[in-house]
DNA sequence: AGAAATTATGGCAGTGGGTGTCACGATAGC
DNA sequence: GCTATCGTGACACCCACTGCCATAATTTCT
C-alpha cells in the first residue's frame, strides 16, 4: 500500500529494537531518549512522536504482544462456554511468551530495576483487566450483580496469568509455563482460603 | 521527642495538605513542585527531601493510611483462621475509607486525570499484594506449591477490596461499602466462572 | 549555660524527559 | 508534473528531579 506507511512501520521497530539493546546493555534510567534516537538514525522529536513516553518503549511492546490475547478472547464465538474461552486467553499468552522469551524476560528484567516502568506496566495490567471485564459481561449478559461477576471473573483470569508469568520469570525461564498454569488452575478448582464475613459464615 | 521530629512532622503535613488543595482545586499535572512548596512555605529542594517525586504526595498518603491494613493482618494472633484475619484487613481498609471519604475519593478522581498517578497507585497495589502473599505464606507454612496457594489467596483478597473500593467510589462514595464487600464475598462464595483447561475439565 | 558536633534547610546550577512551533522535504492525489 | 498533505527534525522552552554547598537550627557534650 502506501510507502509512507511501510517507512513508518520500519522506523517505529527501528526505535524500538534500539531502545530495547540501549536498555539492556545500559540499564533504562542511564539511557537518554537523545542515544537512541540518534541510534535510530531520528530526530529525538520523531521519536516522540511515536513513542510519546520513554516507558511506552517497552509498554508498547507487551501492549502490542499481549494485546493480541484479548482480541483472541473477544473472537471467540459467543456460544463458547466462558471458562474455555478464558482459557484460550491464557494460552495466548503463554504463546506469545514462548515465542519471544527473550523480550518478556527482559521486559520483567527492566521493570525490576526502572520503578516507573513497572508502574507503567502494573497500569496496564489494570487497563487489560478492566478489558476482559467488559468482554465478560457483554458475552454473560446482565443478571443480578452482573458488574460484580464480571469484574471477579476476569480478576481471577488476570491473576492466573500474572502469577503464572510471575512464577516462570522467577524461574528464568527455565520451567514450563503451560506447567504452571495448569497447577494453578488445579489449586483453583480444589478451592483457595477465602476471606470469610462471620456473619457469612453463619448464614452459610 | 525531640523538637525536630515535631517540627518535622509538622512541615511534612503541610506540604501534603496544600499539596492536596493545589492538586484539587487546579488539577495534578498543572499544579508545579515549586506552588506546593511556596504554599507550604518551604524550599522545593526541602519538599523534595519529604516527598521524592511529585507522585509520591498522593501516593504517601495511601500508603500510610491504608498500609495499616497490612499490618493488621500481622498483627492477628497466629491461630486466627486465614479467612477471618483476611477478612479484618479487608474490614481495616473500608473503615479507613469511611473515616477519610474525601481525601481517598479525590485520591481516586486525581488518579483517572493523572496518568503517572494512576501508575504509581497500580504498582503499589502490586506491592501490597506481594506484602500480603508472604504473610499468608508465613501463616499457611510451607506444604505443597505453598508459593502458589498464598499468592492465589493473597490475590483474591486484594480483588476483593480493588472492586469494592472501585465500585464505592463509581456510586460517588453513596453505596455503603461494607455492604458491598458482602455481596461479593457471597458471590465468590457461591462460585465464579473460572478459565478451565480442557485436559482439566477431563480428569475432574 | 556555652561550645562543638550534628543535621535540616534552601539556593544554585545542571541533567533530562517532554511539548509547541515552524520551516523543510518527501509522499500522495490529481 | 503540480499541488496539497503530512512526516521530519531543529530550536526554544517548561518542569521534575539531583548534586553540591553555605547557612541556620537543633542536639549533645562539657
Amino acid at each position: 500500500m502506501g510507502l509512507r506507511e511501510i517507512k513508518m512501520g520500519r522506523t517505529r521497530r527501528q526505535i524500538a529494537d534500539h531502545a530495547f539493546a540501549l536498555f539492556v546493555t545500559q540499564g533504562f534510567e542511564s539511557t537518554t531518549i537523545e542515544q537512541i534516537a540518534s541510534a535510530a538514525e531520528v530526530g529525538t522529536r520523531t521519536l516522540y512522536r511515536y513513542y510519546p513516553t520513554k516507558e511506552s518503549l517497552i509498554v508498547d511492546f507487551v501492549e502490542s504482544s499481549l494485546g493480541a490475547a484479548v482480541d483472541e478472547l473477544r473472537k471467540q464465538p459467543d456460544d463458547t462456554p466462558l471458562p474455555q474461552a478464558l482459557y484460550t486467553m491464557i494460552e495466548t499468552v503463554l504463546r506469545v511468551s514462548r515465542e519471544d522469551t527473550e523480550r518478556v524476560l527482559a521486559v520483567y528484567r527492566l521493570a525490576e530495576q526502572a520503578p516507573s516502568v513497572k508502574a507503567r506496566l502494573a497500569e496496564q495490567a489494570l487497563r487489560w483487566r478492566n478489558d476482559v471485564a467488559d468482554e465478560v459481561s457483554r458475552r454473560t449478559g446482565g443478571g443480578e450483580h452482573a458488574g460484580l461477576v464480571a469484574a471477579l471473573t476476569a480478576a481471577s483470569a488476570m491473576n492466573i496469568i500474572d502469577i503464572t508469568m510471575r512464577t516462570w520469570v522467577m524461574s528464568g525461564g527455565l520451567r514450563n509455563p503451560d506447567a504452571v498454569a495448569e497447577q494453578i488452575l488445579r489449586i483453583m478448582h480444589e478451592g483457595v482460603p477465602m476471606p470469610t464475613a462471620p456473619v457469612l459464615s453463619q448464614s452459610s
